[in-house]
DNA sequence: AGCAGAAATGTATACGTATTCAATAATATT
DNA sequence: AATATTATTGAATACGTATACATTTCTGCT
């Protein structure tokens, strides 16, 4: 074991070059105004101890972090990853770090105290429920916010969502002009307002096709305790089971399908599924989930845009922009794609 | 538009409440010392004006961010998202946050970036390929370092790992005792210490089940350009099919299976097929996949207490510890779950 | 009451950087 | 060549916190 490397700060890299700390700092940041023999002599030792500069220092002298933070909950809905990983895409390509935090453990506590000791510059919330203490947080310490796949009615921010009001009226039209008679919808918690909408949604286009809501078909369940299986199953054991079943998202779908196929269900045969969302493993031959599909990917760089926009002062009025959906046909509502 | 509500600083926190900045400080590390009635008096203050310490500046005075770092890689494989939200519960739960990289995009620059200029005071890689310039980075800096799921042959770090090669072993040795004949696997790239350890166990459970491994049913593809689903098609339009596949993990196995099913394969009346990792979707009925599972929360919340117990200076020695891996038999194997 | 010692608080400083302002070196102008 | 101008560089400072050290205020004891 050799001694410590000691750690190095600027004023090290100035001796070591024969400059003051301040050039060294110039040279780093790159602002012009210094001669081109000196920036190279300077990154020549920087270069050679792989010096960089104190990350803390730095964002405690500038007040900028150049760190965006995320807010998702429920991780075990493959949509989170997914939109976590655009991005992170998006972000790290703009040279921001993005941290995140799960709201679902530990409540929002550690997110609160994020924004207030100005860990980030700004903040992305993706689906969760409406009431947040830490959105509301955000908005006081005056920090950027933009929210992804949600809408929140009171604060003021820039939104990025999917038609989700008129896809599930659509999806609703589908089924009913494919012949279906009797059509249950599953739904998580409805304070989740994505989830809301399209239940919205697709009640009014039951009603717009013809078809008179049945209260008794309409069921909403935690996102615990595999509810959603066991409901499955229970839909298929009664009598007169429905013909067809939406669900608010794509994970409540597969789960739905784990339990009819656990109960001796046939799908499509016995009773058709569908989804919500668009998540890749929708897509997979083996799942092959019909769907109504949001443009992710989209989404996440429009939020990753706007969040930066707003924290470089580029914007100040708050927009919101809606995402077209499409209907994704698969096998789950008996179509089978070509071989 | 009110004006600004400019940020507060420990300083305001003191000459608000009558007392100076260092009693302030005190009060809010919690440290002894600080009488009952001044320690309230300031608290009220605080509370009062949502005060927070600035993260920066606390770092910067103590050399320590309370931030840990995860690499990952591949967030596409839901191993990571269980693993990435096991990680953050873990550290959370202890007061960390926690910064995730994608080394996938932008290289490792980022994360390298990272390491030298402090920001995080430990580093979790995941599953990924063995020769990590950032790894080798965080060894240079001093950084403690913890690899889960992965093996480092060359750096001296804290690991956790899995039974890969006996697991895989013994899974040879369940196809053969079930009447395979002719046993195909699957690889991803042979770089990742993980899949690499697998196929060699189970080349060897072969042998000792008395089958000489067969290189032509040895097949090893990127994770791209749905290779996997690709190769499941080939594999099953082949002339003599194998009539089992394992593969080196379970999103390998799932997208076989995507292509088995494309090609009219079924599973398992015409072959069966295995993964490895035990993913959650991987007990879903409607997937309900043969695998050789790891204990991954557990596996989460041990690379989480060696990082902080090193962070923390707990610890000196490195340390690998191995988790027992358990064959979890389901339908891609021909065996029908109890109702 | 007086004093020692403990408890509580205040003062001063350092962390590593970016930036303002002053000083110097280089160049252009006459 | 002398001066005006500009291009570089250096010195000094502030950011907000934690902590070593100095100082004051309490306590208990004789």
């Amino acid at each position: 074991m050799n001694t410590k490397p000691k750690k190095l700060s600027s004023v090290d890299i100035a001796r070591l070059s024969g400059v003051s700390q301040a050039t060294v700092s110039r040279v780093l940041s790159g602002s012009d105004g210094v001669k081109a023999a000196t920036k190279e002599k300077v990154m020549q030792v920087v270069k050679a101890h792989g010096y960089r500069p104190n990350a803390f220092a730095q964002a405690m002298r500038t007040n900028q972090s150049a760190a965006v933070g995320v807010a998702v909950s429920r991780v075990t809905n493959p949509i989170v990853p997914e939109i976590l990983e655009a991005l992170t895409r998006s972000f790290t390509a703009k040279g921001r770090r993005v941290v995140v935090w799960n709201t679902d453990e530990n409540g929002q506590d550690g997110l609160i105290s994020a924004i207030r000791s100005g860990l980030v510059d700004g903040l992305v919330f993706t689906a969760a429920n409406q009431q947040s203490e830490a959105a509301k947080a955000a908005h006081e310490a005056d920090m950027p916010l933009v929210s992804i796949n949600r809408s929140f009615d009171e604060l003021d921010c820039d939104q990025v969502v999917s038609t989700n009001h008129q896809g599930a009226f659509d999806l609703a039209d589908y089924l009913v002009k494919c012949g279906r008679k009797k059509v249950a919808f599953v739904n998580g918690p409805k304070d989740r307002t994505t989830l809301a909408d399209r239940e919205q949604g697709f009640r009014e286009g039951l009603r717009a096709a013809g078809i008179t809501p049945d209260p008794d078909l309409f069921f909403s369940r935690p996102f615990k305790d595999n509810a959603f299986r066991q409901l499955g199953m229970d839909i298929f054991g009664a009598d007169n089971p429905p013909d067809a079943i939406a669900c608010g998202n794509d994970l409540i779908a597969i789960q739905i399908m784990n339990g009819l196929k656990a109960a001796g269900c046939r799908v499509p045969e016995d009773i058709w599924v569908v989804g919500f969302d668009g998540i890749e493993m929708a897509g997979w031959d083996i799942i092959s989930l019909t769907t109504v599909q949001q443009p992710i990917e989209l989404m996440a760089n429009n939020a990753a845009t706007f969040l930066l926009d707003r924290i470089e002062g580029k914007r100040t009025e708050t927009e919101t922009i809606q995402y077209r959906t499409e209907l994704k046909v698969r096998e789950t509502t008996g179509f089978t794609p070509a071989p």
